[in-house]
DNA sequence: TGCCATTAAATTGTTGACAATTTGGTGACA
DNA sequence: TGTCACCAAATTGTCAACAATTTAATGGCA
């Protein structure tokens, strides 16, 4: 009852991101179009837009007549995943390292502040959304669009890769201050030290991972071959 | 009047897609929604789908009630798009060279000869085509999905900066045999010089283009300001 | 002539109805 | 009871008419 004004098919696009970076939305999940029409108060078509946008993304899995689930990426897709990261953030922080200025760090370390601020109060949802979105803060001080997008699209499936094969116990972002330790790096444009910390950063995350157990949809083929 | 058959959607966006990496198609043209269903032969439904997916790519501009234009970019994005493709593939040469098989080998040669074919046919659109393709064939042998993905919408938005910036005498893609040495090296499992030979090759692809002169669309504001 | 408001044509955006497909359930029958 | 065919509901796909916007053209007016 907030907003009286229609919903762009961005803002949808955005609230559904966020949802995911929030994970607050399981992967696997069902889209109907007539339920996300009620909930965002958009037109069909809207949705239909969203979701082949969102499906470019890897976000939301789209099969013909069949609707729009959340993507659910397979263990082979998530290491993918995270070898794509370790490269392009790698990069990136090469660049980043070039090119950062002091307003940059300045915007970074009031990222920092926020983190700590959701960490204290325990917000949950806030801390992991705003762990995520380092990363991207991080890649944009290199300057290049086509790589920060990139990177966008992959910082969102990893937040599907964590929801689906996180371990609960341990919240697997990023703790021990390597962020913090990215920053200060970060300001003495020391690139070789920014990129030894992502890159273990990235493997810590991915190692919290298992990626033993149970599967979705699609794998019960090979569970059940196996067994008869 | 070959095909009975209606086009689908992503049949409608590989043909605009080969039609920009031929090099057919230039830069800012304007695509009416009506004359592609005309010339497709497929619904406006399709057309919008296909518009929308294609401007993800970068690949087709949107603006709001003004339609779709062939995607012009600027200077500034192509330095971008040049120097995400420095990166992206050299990461992917790297990973190429620990997983390559005998069989990519064996694939990678069979296009050269096609390129090889092209260029003693005089065909330069098939040749111009080939020699795009042949980077998106090489990184698939990285065996990541999405940095081929982004490697393959990178080389997409090259063929489109060529066209713009291209100078007419000397065909800005790959000569001096750059092609072959580079699927030596990747014989040889030899990551550093297939890296040195990318590097080269794309920055002599980059330095070929004139972003000096003329712009598209736009810029004439300026180009007639500094006139009067 | 040059400029500006008004109008007509062309193009894009949106909506709703209808068709096609999938999904879940019911009941007949061995 | 278990299986299969069939039917009904729900969901997605498609299309065509209509609304809104932009673009081009025309004609008045200084």
């Amino acid at each position: 009852m907030a907003n009286t004004t229609a919903l762009t098919e961005e803002d949808v696009c955005q609230r559904i991101r966020d949802s995911i970076l929030e994970q607050r939305i399981a992967p696997g999940t069902k889209l109907t179009e007539e339920s996300l029409c009620g909930i965002f108060g958009v037109s069909r078509t809207t949705i239909r837009r969203v979701f082949l946008l969102l499906s470019k993304d890897n976000i939301i899995r789209l099969e013909r007549n069949k609707g729009a689930t959340i993507a659910a990426p397979t263990v082979e897709e998530a290491h993918q995943v995270f070898e794509a990261r370790r490269a392009t953030e790698k990069a990136l922080l090469r660049r980043a390292a070039e090119r950062v200025q002091p307003g940059d760090i300045a915007h970074l370390r009031a990222h920092l502040e926020e983190e700590q601020t959701a960490l204290n109060e325990a917000d949950l949802a806030a801390w992991i959304r705003l762990s995520g979105e380092f990363h991207i803060k991080l890649a944009h001080i290199a300057r290049n669009e086509p790589m920060c997008t990139f990177l966008q699209q992959l910082v969102f499936q990893s937040s599907l890769i964590i929801s689906q094969y996180g371990t609960a116990g341990a919240p697997s972002s990023c703790k021990g201050g390597e962020h913090e330790r990215l920053v200060d790096a970060l300001e003495h444009q020391d690139a070789e030290t920014a990129q030894t910390i992502m890159a273990e950063h990235l493997r810590g995350i991915e190692s919290q991972l298992s990626f033993e157990t149970e599967e979705t949809g699609q794998d019960l083929h090979v569970i059940f071959a196996a067994a008869s």
